[in-house]
DNA sequence: CTGACTGCAAACCCTTTGCATCATC
DNA sequence: GATGATGCAAAGGGTTTGCAGTCAG
Protein backbone atom coordinates (compact mmCIF):
# COMPACT_ATOMS: atom_id res chain seq x y z
CA UNK A 1 0.00 0.00 0.00
CA UNK A 2 2.27 2.89 -0.67
CA UNK A 3 2.98 3.14 -4.69
CA UNK A 4 -0.08 5.23 -5.02
CA UNK A 5 1.78 7.33 -6.61
CA UNK A 6 4.60 6.51 -9.25
CA UNK A 7 7.32 8.46 -8.45
CA UNK A 8 8.73 10.09 -12.06
CA UNK A 9 12.19 10.42 -13.84
CA UNK A 10 15.13 13.56 -13.73
CA UNK A 11 14.94 15.50 -16.82
CA UNK A 12 18.06 16.67 -17.35
CA UNK A 13 19.33 20.32 -16.85
CA UNK A 14 20.36 22.56 -13.78
CA UNK A 15 24.31 22.31 -14.44
CA UNK A 16 24.62 24.64 -11.28
CA UNK A 17 23.19 22.64 -8.72
CA UNK A 18 24.52 19.42 -9.83
CA UNK A 19 28.26 20.67 -9.60
CA UNK A 20 27.41 20.55 -5.69
CA UNK A 21 24.87 17.46 -5.61
CA UNK A 22 27.75 15.73 -7.24
CA UNK A 23 30.81 17.20 -5.11
CA UNK A 24 29.00 15.60 -2.14
CA UNK A 25 29.10 12.58 -3.77
CA UNK A 26 25.17 12.81 -3.96
CA UNK A 27 22.13 11.93 -6.19
CA UNK A 28 20.48 14.49 -8.99
CA UNK A 29 17.28 14.12 -8.59
CA UNK A 30 13.80 15.56 -10.24
CA UNK A 31 12.42 16.73 -7.00
CA UNK A 32 15.99 18.69 -6.26
CA UNK A 33 15.83 19.83 -9.33
CA UNK A 34 12.37 21.09 -9.28
CA UNK A 35 13.06 23.05 -6.24
CA UNK A 36 16.19 24.56 -7.64
CA UNK A 37 14.33 26.06 -10.57
CA UNK A 38 11.39 27.17 -8.49
CA UNK A 39 13.56 29.27 -6.36
CA UNK A 40 15.61 30.34 -9.16
CA UNK A 41 12.48 32.03 -11.26
CA UNK A 42 10.80 32.76 -8.12
CA UNK A 43 11.02 36.57 -7.50
CA UNK A 44 10.13 36.67 -3.77
CA UNK A 45 10.41 35.21 -0.63
CA UNK A 46 8.85 31.01 -0.66
CA UNK A 47 7.28 29.13 1.93
CA UNK A 48 7.96 25.30 1.95
CA UNK A 49 4.01 24.94 1.29
CA UNK A 50 4.82 27.81 -1.69
CA UNK A 51 7.37 25.34 -3.53
CA UNK A 52 5.39 22.48 -2.65
CA UNK A 53 2.09 23.98 -4.28
CA UNK A 54 3.65 25.51 -7.36
CA UNK A 55 5.71 21.94 -8.05
CA UNK A 56 2.09 20.44 -7.48
CA UNK A 57 0.59 21.33 -10.20
CA UNK A 58 3.06 20.11 -13.14
CA UNK A 59 4.56 16.88 -10.23
CA UNK A 60 1.97 15.95 -8.18
CA UNK A 61 3.78 12.87 -6.85
CA UNK A 62 6.05 14.87 -5.28
CA UNK A 63 5.57 15.16 -1.35
CA UNK A 64 5.93 18.29 1.20
CA UNK A 65 8.57 15.67 3.20
CA UNK A 66 10.55 15.68 -0.26
CA UNK A 67 10.51 19.55 -0.54
CA UNK A 68 11.90 20.29 3.10
CA UNK A 69 14.57 17.67 2.98
CA UNK A 70 15.62 19.28 -0.47
CA UNK A 71 15.55 22.89 1.08
CA UNK A 72 17.50 21.64 4.10
CA UNK A 73 20.31 20.43 1.58
CA UNK A 74 20.36 23.56 -0.40
CA UNK A 75 20.47 25.62 2.53
CA UNK A 76 23.50 23.69 3.66
CA UNK A 77 25.12 23.84 -0.42
CA UNK A 78 24.34 27.48 -0.03
CA UNK A 79 22.13 27.31 -2.85
CA UNK A 80 19.43 28.75 -1.00
CA UNK A 81 18.99 30.51 2.24
CA UNK A 82 16.40 30.51 4.68
CA UNK A 83 15.10 33.33 6.36
CA UNK A 84 12.23 33.53 9.42
CA UNK A 85 10.22 36.58 9.17
CA UNK A 86 8.47 35.93 12.26
CA UNK A 87 5.12 34.46 10.74
CA UNK A 88 6.09 30.81 12.47
CA UNK A 89 7.00 29.64 8.87
CA UNK A 90 10.81 29.54 7.14
CA UNK A 91 10.68 31.61 4.18
CA UNK A 92 13.91 30.55 1.62
CA UNK A 93 15.26 32.01 -1.34
CA UNK A 94 18.04 31.69 -4.26
CA UNK A 95 21.21 32.24 -2.93
CA UNK A 96 22.28 34.13 -6.14
CA UNK A 97 20.27 37.67 -5.07
CA UNK A 98 22.49 36.78 -1.98
CA UNK A 99 25.80 37.25 -3.29
CA UNK A 100 25.84 38.75 -6.66
CA UNK A 101 22.84 41.31 -5.70
CA UNK A 102 22.59 41.03 -1.94
CA UNK A 103 19.62 42.60 -0.56
CA UNK A 104 17.92 43.59 2.82
CA UNK A 105 14.21 43.82 3.62
CA UNK A 106 11.46 45.50 4.71
CA UNK A 107 8.77 43.79 6.61
CA UNK A 108 5.40 44.72 7.50
CA UNK A 109 4.57 43.36 11.17
CA UNK A 110 0.83 42.86 10.34
CA UNK A 111 0.54 40.73 6.90
CA UNK A 112 4.23 39.87 6.42
CA UNK A 113 4.67 41.34 3.13
CA UNK A 114 7.99 41.47 2.43
CA UNK A 115 10.27 44.19 0.04
CA UNK A 116 13.72 43.13 -0.56
CA UNK A 117 15.74 46.42 -0.95
CA UNK A 118 19.29 46.24 -2.47
CA UNK A 119 20.00 49.80 -3.69
CA UNK A 120 22.39 50.71 -1.32
CA UNK A 121 24.88 53.16 -1.13
CA UNK A 122 28.29 52.97 -1.00
CA UNK A 123 28.43 54.22 2.71
CA UNK A 124 26.17 51.23 3.61
CA UNK A 125 28.26 48.51 1.37
CA UNK A 126 31.53 49.93 3.33
CA UNK A 127 30.22 50.26 6.97
CA UNK A 128 28.28 46.68 6.25
CA UNK A 129 31.73 45.41 5.66
CA UNK A 130 33.58 47.44 8.06
CA UNK A 131 31.59 46.19 10.73
CA UNK A 132 31.71 42.54 10.30
CA UNK A 133 35.56 42.56 10.93
CA UNK A 134 35.67 44.41 13.48
CA UNK A 135 32.99 42.12 14.76
CA UNK A 136 34.98 39.16 13.66
CA UNK A 137 38.26 39.55 15.12
CA UNK A 138 36.45 41.14 18.47
CA UNK A 139 34.36 38.51 19.13
CA UNK A 140 36.26 35.60 17.53
CA UNK A 141 33.09 34.71 15.13
CA UNK A 142 33.45 33.42 11.48
CA UNK A 143 30.77 35.80 10.15
CA UNK A 144 29.32 34.20 6.95
CA UNK A 145 26.13 36.44 6.36
CA UNK A 146 24.41 39.29 7.90
CA UNK A 147 20.39 40.14 8.42
CA UNK A 148 18.97 43.66 8.16
CA UNK A 149 15.70 44.27 8.42
CA UNK A 150 13.22 46.67 8.71
CA UNK A 151 9.92 45.95 10.37
CA UNK A 152 7.30 48.40 10.17
CA UNK A 153 3.25 48.80 9.23
CA UNK A 154 3.11 48.39 5.09
CA UNK A 155 0.88 51.35 3.65
CA UNK A 156 -1.96 48.72 2.84
CA UNK A 157 -2.12 48.13 6.25
CA UNK A 158 -1.65 51.40 7.38
CA UNK A 159 -4.92 52.23 5.01
CA UNK A 160 -6.67 49.95 6.91
CA UNK A 161 -6.13 50.84 10.56
CA UNK A 162 -7.12 54.54 9.40
CA UNK A 163 -10.60 52.84 8.55
CA UNK A 164 -11.32 51.37 11.28
CA UNK A 165 -10.71 53.95 13.62
CA UNK A 166 -11.04 57.25 12.43
CA UNK A 167 -9.71 58.37 16.23
CA UNK A 168 -6.47 56.81 15.63
CA UNK A 169 -3.94 57.48 18.85
CA UNK A 170 -2.79 54.25 19.22
CA UNK B 1 -10.75 18.18 38.33
CA UNK B 2 -9.12 21.55 37.89
CA UNK B 3 -8.03 22.66 41.15
CA UNK B 4 -4.79 21.01 41.76
CA UNK B 5 -3.04 23.98 41.48
CA UNK B 6 -3.97 27.10 43.65
CA UNK B 7 -3.97 30.19 41.91
CA UNK B 8 -1.62 32.39 43.46
CA UNK B 9 -2.71 36.25 44.49
CA UNK B 10 -0.60 39.11 42.83
CA UNK B 11 1.97 40.78 45.03
CA UNK B 12 2.42 45.02 44.55
CA UNK B 13 4.96 46.43 42.10
CA UNK B 14 5.79 47.02 38.33
CA UNK B 15 4.85 50.17 38.15
CA UNK B 16 5.59 50.25 34.31
CA UNK B 17 3.84 47.62 33.47
CA UNK B 18 0.86 48.58 35.51
CA UNK B 19 0.44 51.59 33.18
CA UNK B 20 0.41 49.77 29.83
CA UNK B 21 -1.70 47.40 31.91
CA UNK B 22 -3.92 49.32 33.07
CA UNK B 23 -4.58 51.88 29.73
CA UNK B 24 -6.04 48.98 28.41
CA UNK B 25 -8.58 47.95 30.46
CA UNK B 26 -7.13 45.00 31.23
CA UNK B 27 -6.28 43.44 34.72
CA UNK B 28 -2.88 43.35 36.57
CA UNK B 29 -2.21 39.73 37.84
CA UNK B 30 0.44 38.11 39.16
CA UNK B 31 1.54 35.62 35.97
CA UNK B 32 1.83 39.06 34.19
CA UNK B 33 4.37 40.59 37.25
CA UNK B 34 6.37 37.55 36.76
CA UNK B 35 7.11 37.18 33.08
CA UNK B 36 7.71 40.98 32.95
CA UNK B 37 10.27 40.66 35.82
CA UNK B 38 11.93 37.27 34.59
CA UNK B 39 12.39 39.43 31.16
CA UNK B 40 13.60 42.99 33.22
CA UNK B 41 16.28 41.26 35.01
CA UNK B 42 17.62 38.63 32.58
CA UNK B 43 20.75 39.72 30.68
CA UNK B 44 20.08 37.67 27.36
CA UNK B 45 16.98 36.26 25.26
CA UNK B 46 15.02 33.95 26.79
CA UNK B 47 12.57 31.46 25.34
CA UNK B 48 9.36 31.10 26.25
CA UNK B 49 10.01 27.98 28.30
CA UNK B 50 13.21 29.63 29.55
CA UNK B 51 10.61 32.07 31.32
CA UNK B 52 8.34 29.44 32.47
CA UNK B 53 10.95 27.25 34.05
CA UNK B 54 12.50 30.39 35.72
CA UNK B 55 8.64 31.62 37.25
CA UNK B 56 8.06 28.18 38.04
CA UNK B 57 10.93 27.95 40.54
CA UNK B 58 9.02 29.56 42.54
CA UNK B 59 6.01 29.52 41.74
CA UNK B 60 4.56 26.12 40.25
CA UNK B 61 1.02 27.31 39.47
CA UNK B 62 1.91 29.46 36.85
CA UNK B 63 1.15 27.66 33.78
CA UNK B 64 3.31 27.93 30.31
CA UNK B 65 -0.07 28.50 28.02
CA UNK B 66 -0.44 31.83 30.27
CA UNK B 67 3.67 32.56 30.02
CA UNK B 68 2.93 32.28 26.12
CA UNK B 69 -0.50 34.59 26.24
CA UNK B 70 1.64 36.92 28.31
CA UNK B 71 4.25 37.17 26.10
CA UNK B 72 1.58 37.93 22.71
CA UNK B 73 0.39 40.69 25.41
CA UNK B 74 3.92 42.66 26.54
CA UNK B 75 4.82 42.19 22.79
CA UNK B 76 2.30 44.26 21.80
CA UNK B 77 2.25 46.84 24.37
CA UNK B 78 6.12 47.09 23.27
CA UNK B 79 7.35 46.19 26.43
CA UNK B 80 9.40 43.35 25.68
CA UNK B 81 10.78 42.21 21.56
CA UNK B 82 10.28 39.06 20.03
CA UNK B 83 13.40 37.57 18.19
CA UNK B 84 13.55 34.85 15.54
CA UNK B 85 17.12 33.58 15.82
CA UNK B 86 16.14 30.20 13.65
CA UNK B 87 16.20 28.00 16.31
CA UNK B 88 12.46 27.11 15.68
CA UNK B 89 11.68 29.08 18.72
CA UNK B 90 11.26 32.66 19.03
CA UNK B 91 13.64 34.23 21.78
CA UNK B 92 11.94 37.62 23.93
CA UNK B 93 14.17 40.78 25.60
CA UNK B 94 12.73 43.54 27.29
CA UNK B 95 12.42 46.39 25.02
CA UNK B 96 13.97 48.75 27.14
CA UNK B 97 17.36 47.60 26.14
CA UNK B 98 16.11 47.47 22.91
CA UNK B 99 15.37 51.61 22.90
CA UNK B 100 17.47 53.14 25.43
CA UNK B 101 20.55 51.07 24.94
CA UNK B 102 19.22 49.15 21.52
CA UNK B 103 21.48 46.52 20.11
CA UNK B 104 22.49 44.31 17.51
CA UNK B 105 23.53 40.41 17.40
CA UNK B 106 25.86 38.20 16.64
CA UNK B 107 24.58 34.54 16.11
CA UNK B 108 26.04 31.54 15.89
CA UNK B 109 24.53 28.88 13.33
CA UNK B 110 25.60 25.72 14.92
CA UNK B 111 24.40 26.49 18.74
CA UNK B 112 22.62 29.48 18.70
CA UNK B 113 25.15 31.37 20.73
CA UNK B 114 24.16 35.13 20.64
CA UNK B 115 26.28 37.91 21.55
CA UNK B 116 24.32 41.19 21.58
CA UNK B 117 26.43 44.66 20.84
CA UNK B 118 25.41 48.35 21.85
CA UNK B 119 29.31 49.18 20.70
CA UNK B 120 27.81 51.27 17.61
CA UNK B 121 30.01 54.20 15.90
CA UNK B 122 28.24 57.25 15.32
CA UNK B 123 29.00 56.68 11.40
CA UNK B 124 26.51 53.39 12.16
CA UNK B 125 24.16 54.98 14.02
CA UNK B 126 24.13 57.80 11.63
CA UNK B 127 23.22 55.37 8.80
CA UNK B 128 20.56 53.38 10.27
CA UNK B 129 18.32 56.26 10.68
CA UNK B 130 19.31 57.93 7.46
CA UNK B 131 18.65 54.46 5.67
CA UNK B 132 14.89 54.49 8.25
CA UNK B 133 13.65 57.47 6.57
CA UNK B 134 14.69 56.78 2.79
CA UNK B 135 13.10 53.46 2.97
CA UNK B 136 10.24 54.73 5.09
CA UNK B 137 9.49 57.77 2.19
CA UNK B 138 10.46 54.98 -0.88
CA UNK B 139 8.12 52.64 0.19
CA UNK B 140 5.92 54.38 2.43
CA UNK B 141 6.25 51.94 5.50
CA UNK B 142 5.52 52.93 9.07
CA UNK B 143 8.83 51.97 10.51
CA UNK B 144 9.24 50.85 14.02
CA UNK B 145 12.55 48.85 14.07
CA UNK B 146 15.11 46.81 12.77
CA UNK B 147 17.02 44.30 12.94
CA UNK B 148 20.97 43.49 12.43
CA UNK B 149 22.13 40.01 12.83
CA UNK B 150 25.38 38.74 11.69
CA UNK B 151 25.80 35.17 11.31
CA UNK B 152 28.35 32.60 11.37
CA UNK B 153 30.51 30.69 13.96
CA UNK B 154 31.36 30.88 17.25
CA UNK B 155 34.63 30.41 18.61
CA UNK B 156 33.29 27.41 20.36
CA UNK B 157 31.89 25.67 17.11
CA UNK B 158 35.27 26.65 15.59
CA UNK B 159 37.31 24.57 17.79
CA UNK B 160 34.92 21.77 17.92
CA UNK B 161 35.01 21.57 13.84
CA UNK B 162 38.95 21.78 13.81
CA UNK B 163 38.86 19.00 16.31
CA UNK B 164 36.69 16.70 14.37
CA UNK B 165 38.51 16.99 10.88
CA UNK B 166 42.60 18.13 11.17
CA UNK B 167 42.40 18.56 7.58
CA UNK B 168 40.05 21.56 7.25
CA UNK B 169 39.12 22.43 3.82
CA UNK B 170 35.27 23.10 4.07
C1' DC C 1 -20.47 40.24 41.78
C1' DT C 2 -18.88 40.15 36.91
C1' DG C 3 -16.07 39.39 33.46
C1' DA C 4 -11.19 39.02 32.56
C1' DC C 5 -7.54 35.69 33.41
C1' DT C 6 -5.79 31.29 34.32
C1' DG C 7 -4.44 26.21 34.17
C1' DC C 8 -5.06 22.32 31.83
C1' DA C 9 -5.34 19.53 27.92
C1' DA C 10 -6.20 19.14 23.37
C1' DA C 11 -5.63 21.17 19.01
C1' DC C 12 -2.67 23.39 15.54
C1' DC C 13 0.92 24.17 12.44
C1' DC C 14 5.29 23.67 10.60
C1' DT C 15 8.95 20.49 10.26
C1' DT C 16 11.33 16.07 10.87
C1' DT C 17 11.68 11.08 10.89
C1' DG C 18 10.84 5.88 10.11
C1' DC C 19 10.02 2.68 6.79
C1' DA C 20 9.17 0.21 2.58
C1' DT C 21 9.76 1.16 -2.18
C1' DC C 22 11.98 3.18 -6.15
C1' DA C 23 15.50 4.98 -9.22
C1' DT C 24 20.27 6.94 -9.86
C1' DC C 25 24.80 5.67 -10.47
C1' DG D 1 22.45 -4.45 -8.54
C1' DA D 2 23.53 -1.43 -4.34
C1' DT D 3 22.36 2.29 -1.94
C1' DG D 4 20.76 6.89 -1.72
C1' DA D 5 16.31 9.33 -2.32
C1' DT D 6 11.40 9.37 -2.13
C1' DG D 7 6.42 9.23 -0.59
C1' DC D 8 3.60 8.47 2.93
C1' DA D 9 2.14 8.62 7.49
C1' DA D 10 3.17 9.29 12.01
C1' DA D 11 5.84 11.66 15.39
C1' DG D 12 7.91 15.98 17.25
C1' DG D 13 8.28 20.52 19.08
C1' DG D 14 6.72 25.11 19.65
C1' DT D 15 2.60 27.81 20.09
C1' DT D 16 -2.42 28.59 20.36
C1' DT D 17 -7.10 27.73 21.83
C1' DG D 18 -11.46 25.92 24.30
C1' DC D 19 -13.30 25.45 28.54
C1' DA D 20 -14.48 25.52 33.27
C1' DG D 21 -12.93 27.38 37.41
C1' DT D 22 -10.72 31.62 39.73
C1' DC D 23 -9.57 36.17 40.97
C1' DA D 24 -9.02 41.46 40.14
C1' DG D 25 -11.73 45.47 40.07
Amino acid sequence: MSNSRPRQRMKPCCMELEGGIRNRGLRMTLPRQLVAQVLESADGYLSAEDIYSIIREEYPAIGLATVYRTLVLLDEMGIVNRYNFGEGRARYIAAEDQTAEHHHQLICERCYKVIKYSDFSEDERELYKKVESVLSEKHGFEIKRHIVQFHGICPDCRKESQNESSNSDV
